[in-house]
DNA sequence: TTTTTGACTTATA
DNA sequence: ATATAAGCCAAAA
């Protein structure tokens, strides 16, 4: 698969989370087919330029927003997750992940 | 050509 | 909670 293609599986991946929920990089790569590719989407988020694609709604594993403490992402980031309804505290998100069907939680993300 | 760099993750200590 | 380590890999240096 080249490069253009998993662009596409992984901004799809980026569409399908609800407004108002996030998700994080690698759960975004596993839901587009891509396991252990969290980079790929990291890599892929900062060169995007579609003002469609709700990157504000992906974060770290851990809940918390990947840019620096106070840098313009961050602001930027937080201030369109508080606008969803999301709560955001100190860089670390409380609101609700985006959560997956019992079906993925056990069996992992559809492979057909 | 090789090395470094990143909006990262998971595991282990 | 912190700190390495290994995995990841396209692009930039």
């Amino acid at each position: 698969m080249d490069s253009e293609t998993a662009a596409k599986l992984i901004r799809a991946a980026i569409r399908a989370i609800p407004k108002g929920e996030v998700a994080g990089y690698g759960e975004v790569a596993r839901r587009a087919g891509l396991p252990g590719r969290a980079r790929l989407v990291a890599r892929l988020l900062s060169e995007n330029d579609d003002a469609k694609l709700p990157w504000h709604r992906v974060l770290r594993s851990d809940g918390r927003i990947a840019f620096p403490e106070g840098s313009k992402g961050y602001r930027e980031q937080s201030q369109r997750l508080r606008a969803e309804g999301v709560r955001v505290e100190n860089g670390r998100v409380r609101g609700q992940r985006a959560a997956p069907s019992v079906d993925e939680q056990i069996w992992g993300p559809a492979q057909d």
